[in-house]
RNA sequence: GGGCGUUUAGCUCAGUUGGCUAGAGCGCCGCCCUUACAAGGCGGAAGUCGAGGGUUCGAGUCCCCCAACGCCCACCA
């Protein structure tokens, strides 16, 4: 028994409801075709502690489109989702939880503080979770990892520990970027530049000799307290006698030497250089060459340390004016100029970043490059689209070490121990008890790694390495990794090295690219900070999660952003309502249902039905291929239009034409279901909800349609006779609707064919879809007062007496006398040409002749009716 | 200082081997409550494809140059 449809699509009730058989089904594991070819995606782990936005959204709807059409077309399809431990990120939201308890981390120690994370965790991290579940995602949940679970924990040990015998993970004392918020250090990825207004500020530094002074310019005046020496260019006239001199610091009263280095630069500042070995990364360089001592004036809290004097205690920018000022009261200083320059703030809390020398774990990524980059450039992995591979390029080939420890709690503690006794370092995958020296008093590393360690690992250790799983076999390496070009750096290039390095492969082949979704109406990208997000779970609830995909789906052109507003989320909606009434009104109105899951083309299927399915057919080849090429936004404009304009406007309304009882309903009701049901297969991996229930109304048997089979449709080759029928309806609507003539009024239209008599369906199809009684007869006399149209094979004539005032006909008929002039003008140009005839393929020339024959026909019977009227 | 992207209808954007009269969604105008859908149907108006130059029989599409906007990278202290 059929059930009955509401005549207005519900997704709320409808989407609540088939996620759980989908996932209780299994239906989301690759073991549902058990023979096929494996196709993996791995998710782009979201943070533990994150909530679905419109990033999310886009990346998922792209994945789970390119996920859901591979396991219909029978591949053993995974997409494995899981989450990332987030280590600051996470860090901080039990930091503040403990701060609103009115304690510290510090109170409480490092045992019982992951002991809160992980109870955070289980309470309240993960909701994305859920929320990926009200998307849609066909995610294998079974198969769900977390970065800081047991198995990825033990493959983030055995790859330090393994670079670290291959000397590739050392143990330096280096600058590195400090944020004195978060209190830990970051790589120079998580640094963002930003220009800002600032201070040059000119400090005269005296010769110890008594004889003049030498100018340096510095933005930051408070680190001149650790000044260990001023350095010029070799080459610089202006400087060449002072390299080897000494000059007193002032404040500090400290003899430094003035050295020539070939980094200064001439032509900025004085071109002198203070030179601050523990606070700057040049300065650090310079100072190695020239073997200038290192002494650390700021802490790790951005306030002065007790080498800085008088100014120990101070906080940085206070320390800064407090210089300045000091300064200036000795008359060390020449000038300040306003100077706009590049300031570093922390990625994840904007502080300004304090470059520290500091004792820091870095992998030596130059042995890990090569093979990263030659995956690329031989084709083994691309990018879509492609201009990204030369971002990944120049990254890579200008890579420094990265430093991956971090003075975290929440994290991947490093695994290396210290030896009290003898000082001994102990790198090992089992925690040791005794140092071969036979002290068992190890200290473990304070430290954890950073977040994306873990993640660089995400496409093998979610699969099972080090151990060597049947899922590692069948599934390793992934075929495709979908995410946004923010992290190329961050993620993508790291996954690359270290599963090249680790398991001898590029773990993907294909790396999709897309943009960043945009506010349309100011074109700035949505963040909660700018306060135009859109919340794609209000607009789920709003319009459902079908018409949020397929919004963004059509929207996302590759490695475009996408503007979005709702707009876009309300199109989507109507399509989903439009297609629920097509299928309801094939359902409860023509008792098409019970289609057969596959197959099931009708050989025959009359002049109508073999129109559609060579239309489907020829749609779902493109289609086809755009989704290889990952156009998705190309495949489903395509689709939307074919099911709306052809299939609804048309193939709809042909069939209503005929009747139950007549004779071709059987083959009838047959196409139209199968065309339907590969609509809704076609339409699938973009809007499982309303096509798997619309499924559920119109297809027999008990598959569900997330498991069907993609469609491979027989050829058909279409009548002409539609064509032309098409193009005989709109030019009767049109003259209609300029005529404003009542749709209840029959139009009288007198069809001439140029051969046989035209079939019985052809005038039923006409009479219907035009409100017309056509007749199939002779060419009536030239008696005044008709208007004639034009299709391929058929020329149609109306009666305007009584039907309009004939006046009126002659100004539309004079504008289509314009237009066919135009393009008799431009074809005649073009074939009046020598070079187009003689250059121009032979087939665009007589395309183009052909043309212009039919289009003089017409103007010369446009002049005669013209005649006609007066 | 390098590199990349964008510029097409009122708005937001498609347009990938150069080839009929450049498309979509929304908006706008007219008619229609036709029993799938008024969240709809039918019809319509609207674009010198950022400026200039070049290649070509033919350029929104390829090349050069310019402009505006946006993004990324970069240790000018």
């Amino acid at each position: 028994m059929k059930a009955v449809m509401n005549p207005t699509y519900n997704p709320a009730e409808v989407e609540s409801r088939w996620y759980p058989i989908w996932e209780n089904s299994g239906s989301f594991r690759p073991e549902v075709n058990p023979d096929g070819e494996p196709y993996c995606i791995v998710i782009p782990p979201p943070n533990v502690t994150g909530v679905l936005h419109m990033g999310h959204a886009l990346d998922h709807a792209i994945q789970d489109v390119i996920i859901r059409r591979k396991r219909m077309q029978g591949f053993a399809a995974l997409w494995l989702p899981g989450m990332d431990h987030a280590g600051i990120a996470t860090q901080n939201v039990v930091e503040r939880e403990l701060r609103n308890e009115g304690i510290s981390r510090h109170d409480i120690g490092r045992e019982a503080f992951v002991g809160r994370v992980w109870a955070w965790k289980s309470k309240s991290g993960g909701s994305i979770t859920q929320q990926m579940r009200k998307l849609g995602d066909s995610t294998d949940w079974s198969r769900e990892r977390f970065t800081f679970d047991e198995g990825l924990s033990a493959a983030v040990r055995k790859v330090f520990v393994t670079l670290y015998d291959e000397g590739l993970m050392y143990r330096a004392n280096r600058i590195i970027n400090w944020c004195p918020t978060d209190h830990t250090a970051l790589s120079e990825i998580e640094v963002e530049h930003e220009d800002e207004a600032g201070e040059l500020t000119y400090i005269r530094y005296p010769f110890t000799d008594g004889d003049g002074y030498i100018t340096v310019a510095t933005t930051r005046p408070e680190t001149m307290l650790g000044d260990t020496g001023v350095a010029v260019h070799p080459d610089d006239d202006r400087y060449r006698a002072a390299i080897g001199r000494t000059v007193m610091l002032p404040l500090m009263n400290r003899e430094i030497p003035v050295v020539g280095d070939d980094e200064v630069e001439p032509d900025f500042g004085t071109g002198a250089v203070k030179v601050t070995p523990a606070h700057d990364p040049l300065d650090f360089d310079i100072g190695k060459r020239h073997n200038l001592e290192s002494i650390v004036v700021i802490n790790t809290k951005a306030q002065i340390t007790a080498e800085g004097g008088e100014f120990a205690g101070m906080d940085r920018f206070e320390a800064r004016a407090a210089v300045q000022a000091r300064l200036a009261g000795i008359d060390a200083i020449e000038k300040i100029e306003e100077h706009r320059h590049s300031v570093g703030h922390c990625s994840r809390c904007d502080s300004v970043i304090e470059p520290l020398l500091s004792l820091q774990w870095f992998v030596d990524v130059q042995p890990l490059v090569g093979p990263a980059i030659d995956a690329v450039k031989s084709g083994r992995t691309r990018f879509i689209p492609k201009r990204w591979e030369k971002n990944y390029f120049h990254w890579m080939e200008n890579l420094q070490d990265w430093c991956v420890s971090r003075q975290l709690w929440w994290g991947h503690r490093i695994p290396a121990w210290y030896c009290d006794a003898c000082g001994e370092t102990i790198v090992s995958i089992e925690d040791p008890t005794v140092c071969a020296c036979g002290s068992n008093d190890l200290r473990q590393d304070e430290d954890v790694l950073d977040t994306w360690f873990s993640s660089a690992l995400w496409p093998f250790s979610t699969l099972g390495w080090p151990e060597e799983t049947e899922d590692l076999a069948k599934f390793y390496p992934t075929a495709t990794l979908v995410t946004g070009f923010d992290i190329i750096f961050f993620w993508v290039a790291r996954m690359m090295k270290m599963g090249l390095h680790f398991t001898d492969d590029a773990p993907f082949t294909d790396i999709v690219i897309h943009g960043m979704v945009r506010d349309a109406a100011s074109g700035r990208k949505m963040s909660k900070s700018s306060g135009n997000a859109l919340d794609p779970l209000e607009l789920i609830d709003e319009y459902g999660a079908d018409s949020v995909r397929l919004a963004l789906i059509q929207s996302a052109a590759p490695g475009h952003d996408i503007p979005l507003n709702t707009d876009w989320v309300d199109a989507s909606r109507r399509f989903g309502n439009k297609l629920w009434n097509a299928i309801r009104f094939a359902v409860e109105f023509m008792d098409v249902d019970g289609v057969p899951v596959d197959g099931g083309y009708p050989a025959q299927p009359g002049p109508e039905g073999a129109w559609v399915l060579s239309r489907l057919s020829d749609v779902t080849t493109e289609v086809d291929r755009l989704l290889d090429e990952y156009r998705l936004s190309d495949a489903y404009g395509l689709l939307y239009n074919f099911a709306w304009s052809e299939v609804f406007d048309w193939y709809l309304e042909m069939a209503k034409t005929i009747s139950k009882d007549d004779d071709r309903a059987p083959i009838m009701r047959q196409t139209l279901g199968v065309v339907l049901r590969d609509v809704l297969k076609l339409f699938h991996p973009a809007i499982p909800f309303v096509t798997e229930e619309l499924w559920s109304h119109l297809a027999d048997g008990p598959e569900l349609l997330v498991t069907a089979s993609w469609p491979d449709i027989p050829e058909y080759s279409s009548p002409e006779h539609v064509d032309s029928l098409q193009e005989l309806v709109t030019q009767i609507r049109q003259f209609r609707s300029q005529h404003q003539i009542s749709r209840k009024i029959e139009i009288p239209v007198t069809i001439v064919s140029g051969d046989d008599p035209l079939p019985d369906w052809w005038l039923a199809q006409i009479a219907t879809l035009a409100d017309c009684s056509p007749f199939n007869g002779a060419r009536p006399g030239a008696e005044t007062g008709q208007t004639r149209m034009f299709a391929p094979g058929v020329e149609a004539f109306i009666s305007l007496e009584g039907l309009i005032d004939v006046d009126a006909e002659r100004p539309r008929i004079q504008k289509v006398i314009a237009e066919l002039d135009a393009s008799i003008g431009r074809s005649r140009g073009k074939l009046s040409n020598p070079s187009f005839r003689d250059r121009a393929p032979a087939e665009v020339v007589a395309q183009e002749e052909a043309r212009l024959a039919e289009v003089e026909a017409e103007l010369a019977e446009q002049n005669r009716l013209l005649e006609e009227l007066g």
